[in-house]
DNA sequence: CAGTGAGCGAGCTTCCGCTTGACTT
């Protein structure tokens, strides 16, 4: 009986595949990479080529001295690791550090975890594709110089322990120009229009194809008509994933880290059988989904449930929720498109050439609607709206009422954690295995954080015609309020512009899809590793000391004005503990600057110079104690 | 918890992407 070795990325696909393999197989998991560049120093030698010094993880050490001990006494080793560019390089580095031989070793990918597909890998090995290590080298290798080069740049010229990235600067670039935009942000309003009309017993809402930009406007039209007589789930990233993770590892769901949209064919059968067996026929309308996003790797399949013929699972309430999200998604996917059929209709009003509209929709045919109308209790009337009644051309209706309401106009929303993700995803940069790090590290660096705003209540105005009668009111309503959005800090804006200013080249929203480009062409044997990144490395590294040598501290200081009493300047800036202002400059014993924090709810680039001087100000209340 | 901002220097910080599990809260 011949001993073989299988080694597959993760534990979960290990149990699984055991199984089909059966007797003569030892099927093992890697637990993802098993070396990575050395933790301590740059772990690349510059000078010869790049040459990256690896080092086993320290996490990964059992792992490793396990599998070179079943690798030992194995006939043969088969490298299952994922068909990607990672999967490449850990089958690569599995190979060198498991001290294998190229007779003994053997390389394999599926696509699907089932009988057939992997004993279809077993009769089909090839050996390791050295050009797709060769880019994963250099990707790393390229993130790993940014990264440690930058990050002491900024320690230098802004405050120690800050980071920088290919990904991570991206992101929270992201986020800073959100908050600008939202800052020089003005908004208008205007007055809405829509009336009720009658027309037999029925009930039609229209609304004016013209919107005013003032009161005044809006009452004249109204006067005019008085004449007349006839996304869902609120987790966060990280949480989304620990419970994604706990379902995969229940086998109730396919992997999760990936951004895969392909289905296997076994889940296309199920998904066909589970829409025919409970929805009929015309319900199924099979698909396969191709990717959108730039640098998809397409290893994995797509999330979905793992027996598509269970619509619930046991759990709690998030686990339920989140699998109850998966299983719609995956059979809506392959389900008819749904049929709605639109009416608009047309109503003048005698004396003004304005035009009410009134759209009617009805639905033919529900389609993949279905899954989601199922679970909602819909009421009757609510049903019913949408849909017009029969009307004839030149009916006359009856008003019931006419209201004019001032609208404002929204500025562009910030980021939640989920929005950020789907941004970077768009953007092409980073993967699904490190969106959720990526936005704990710029959380963790006090580049970004995560909070609450109140918002503040506005008042707006409401003209209504009723019974020819014209009414004026003010109402007031919420506005601006935020639930769990991402704002940057002082420092984040501070870090950004210097990065922006210094290094525009790696801030660019193209730079990832640029050297993935350059790191396709590698794994296509097109142009060598090595050069590539020299390329890269020689003027990155020469702005890298330019800038260590030249360029300024970075601290955001901003000049707000002259103190009327001392005479002095009123700067405000980063210092040692965060954001303070600063009065007079200059070091003499008698004539020292005067320093004041700022407080958490005001900003450097905000703060009015009032309210810096307002700092100095003593006695202050600094709170209220109850006796 | 209040309130910090003298100066020097040694030694430290840091990236992205693949996978869980051991730990604390």
């Amino acid at each position: 009986m011949s001993k073989n070795l299988v080694i597959v990325e993760s534990p979960a696909k290990a149990k699984t595949i055991e199984g089909f393999l059966g007797e003569g197989f030892t099927v093992k998991s890697s637990f993802g990479h098993v070396r990575d560049l050395a933790k301590k120093g740059l772990g690349v030698d510059i000078e010869n080529k790049f040459t990256p010094n690896y080092e086993i993880s320290p996490d990964k050490a059992k792992v490793v001295a396990e599998l070179k001990k079943l690798a030992k006494g194995a006939d043969m080793v088969w490298l299952a690791t994922d068909e990607d560019r990672e999967g490449e390089a850990i089958s690569w580095h599995l190979f060198e550090s498991l001290d294998l031989t190229e007779a003994k070793t053997k390389r394999i990918v599926f696509h699907e975890i089932t009988k057939p597909a992997i004993k279809n890998a077993i009769a089909n090995p090839r050996t390791i594709d050295k050009h797709l290590v060769d880019a994963q080298q250099a990707r790393r290798i390229l993130d790993r110089l940014v990264g440690f080069e930058l990050s002491p740049v900024l320690w230098k010229k802004v405050r120690p322990s800050l980071s920088a990235g290919r990904v991570q600067s991206v992101a929270v670039r992201l986020i800073v120009e959100r908050e600008r935009e939202i800052m020089n942000f003005k908004s208008t309003s205007s007055y809405k229009v829509v009336a009720n009309f009658i027309s037999g017993n029925a009930n039609i809402k229209a609304e004016l194809n013209k919107k005013f930009t003032s009161h005044e406007e809006a009452k004249d039209f109204l006067k005019k008509c008085e004449a007349e007589a006839s996304r869902k789930l609120g987790f966060s990233v990280a949480q989304t994933m620990v419970v994604a993770q706990r379902l995969y590892e229940s086998g109730k769901i396919t992997y999760m880290r990936t951004d895969s949209v392909n289905l296997s064919e076994t889940a296309i059968n199920q998904a066909k059988a589970a829409i025919t067996g409970n929805y009929g026929e015309k319900y199924l309308n099979i698909r396969q989904y191709k990717t959108k996003s730039k640098g998809a790797q397409e290893a994995h399949e797509a999330i979905r449930p793992t027996y598509i013929e269970n619509q619930t699972i046991e759990g709690d309430s998030a686990d339920k929720r989140l699998y109850d999200l998966i299983w719609k998604r995956t059979i809506s996917s392959q389900m008819s498109d749904a049929e709605l059929e639109k009416t608009t209709a047309v109503i003048s009003v005698s004396g003004a050439s304005e035009k009410f509209v009134a759209q009617g929709e009805v639905l033919k045919f529900d389609g993949f609607l279905k899954i989601y109308l199922e679970g909602t209790d819909e009421e009757d009337e609510d049903k019913q709206e949408g849909m017009l009644p029969p009307m004839k051309v030149g009916e006359k209706l009856k008003v019931n009422e006419i209201s004019a309401t001032q609208r404002f106009t929204h500025h562009p929303a910030r980021y939640t954690e989920a929005s950020l993700v789907k941004k970077l995803e768009e953007l092409g940069i980073g993967r699904p295995s490190t969106y959720a790090p990526t936005i704990s590290t710029i959380q963790k660096r006090e580049y970004v954080v995560k909070e609450d705003r109140e918002g503040a209540e506005r008042n707006y105005g409401v003209i209504i015609l009723k019974d020819n009668k014209i009414l004026e009111e003010t109402r007031t309503e919420r506005t601006g309020a935020e639930k769990s959005k991402m704002f940057p800090t002082d420092i984040g804006m501070v870090v950004n512009d210097f990065l922006l200013k210094e290094f525009p080249q790696i801030m660019d929203f193209n730079f990832t899809a640029k050297v993935e480009e350059e790191f396709d062409e590698i794994a296509e044997g097109k142009i060598n590793w090595t050069k590539m990144l020299s390329d890269f490395y020689k003027p990155f590294h020469k702005n890298v000391e330019q800038t260590s040598e030249h360029s300024e501290r970075a601290s955001g200081e901003r000049l707000l004005g002259v103190d009327p009493v001392t005479g002095k300047n009123l700067y405000v800036r980063i210092g040692r503990f965060g954001p303070m202002a600063q009065l007079g400059e200059g070091n003499d014993e008698n004539n020292k600057p005067k320093f004041a924090s700022l407080r958490k709810d005001q900003r450097l680039d905000t703060i009015t110079f009032e309210e810096a001087l307002e700092l100095y100000k003593l006695p202050r209340v600094v709170g209220e104690y109850d006796c």
